[in-house]
DNA sequence: CACAGCGTACCGACTGGTCGGTCGACGTGC
DNA sequence: GCACGTCGACCGACCAGTCGGTACGCTGTG
């Protein structure tokens, strides 16, 4: 029970996260047995349950590290220097990029939220909300700089983005003939450009 | 002991689709039993494989109900006239305000979508295809006619809009503040905006 | 010996789906 | 006007299989 210092390489561990993930994002929290999750990561349930306390637990864990690594991305473009428009402009192109490079995590988080134990839930939703509102708060500042437009509601152009964000596990492929970066700029144009005073 | 008289001349089919359709939106297809749809239709089982083939079937009509009504809609204001900025603007507004307004098939529509049948998932991939394509028509439209930026592929402009209507089912709330025409038109401002000529 | 790190065998709950049967409405013959 | 036959609508008990989870045993290491 006692989780053990600082990582200390546990492959099996590992596997079954890696494993988990990928059938998760493949077939759905749901649709994906524990027979599945512990036969692709060559082990038995048994080893399953010594590491993990549960399926939710297994679940959860993923749900920590996305929100994690995303949020420590987001602080630190948000958090740079120079004109609100680039950092804006950066910090759009990043998220896209990092979504990108972990797709399954982005195709769990989306699609099986719900799935999460109540408490769980909350927990989710409150750290989502915080990383949401650093953004929101990014948005703002242009707003108030008189950089972007003021008509529209600053929650509004994060939810507007992220949804798009979001939608990216359900079209983009890595096969596929766009780079991370390349969508990432896309994006991260048309953010912008909805936000530009219009000419006409 | 029989049916009274008074009581429900409607038909138990509808019912069922429904109560499916809520249960659907709320726990997800996965974690809906057939036992909790008949019980929430106030029938049983029998009545429900009377009606219906198997659970996927259920699901499956839901996607017909929802692909026929936005494909519906799409084409009668994209086929209207006027400029092609006016009507990409109403157009974008209208999906926005059928989403909000069936607010329980769209959020069935972008999560459960990896659970229909292969044959199934495919015809549904198909149809909405057509749908994005008639969208993607529109942007494409514009670009040619020197109205809308050229600089970002007509198809990525879909899949970014889209994203954030398929989103709508996460946050929006008809409890909430905002009716569906507001944020049908901030969403349209958000998308005409973004394909206006930069002024910097 | 102690104990982490697993494998093996198994449990009870629940799942989607089936099937024989009941019930009332209705056409028909007499 | 009444018995009969039929048919769709629906019930409810049941099935085989699958699920997440548990109890316990073995094994290598310190």
């Amino acid at each position: 029970m006692a989780r053990s210092a600082v990582t200390v390489e546990e492959p099996v561990r590992r596997r079954l996260l890696a494993e988990a993930t990928r059938l998760f994002a493949e077939r759905g929290f749901e649709s994906t047995s524990v027979q599945e999750i512990v036969a692709a990561a060559g082990v038995t349930k048994g080893a399953m349950y010594h590491y993990f306390g549960s399926k939710d637990d297994l679940l959860h864990e993923i749900y920590g590290r996305v929100l994690r690594l995303q949020m420590e991305r987001l602080t630190r473009f948000a958090d740079a220097e120079g004109p609100v428009a680039e950092r804006l402009h950066a910090t759009a192109m990043d998220v896209v990029v990092t979504t990108v490079e972990n797709l399954d995590d982005s195709k769990i988080f989306f699609r099986s939220m719900h799935q999460l134990a109540p408490e769980t839930y909350k927990t989710v939703r409150a750290e989502r909300r915080r990383y949401h509102e650093r953004f929101r708060d990014l948005v703002a500042e242009g707003q108030r700089a008189g950089v972007f437009r003021e008509d529209i509601p600053a929650e509004m152009v994060v939810d507007f983005f992220f949804g798009s964000v979001h939608h990216l596990g359900t079209w983009y492929s890595p096969d596929g003939p766009l780079s991370g970066q390349e969508v990432g700029r896309h994006f991260a144009d048309l953010l912008l450009g909805s936000l530009g005073h219009s000419i006409s």
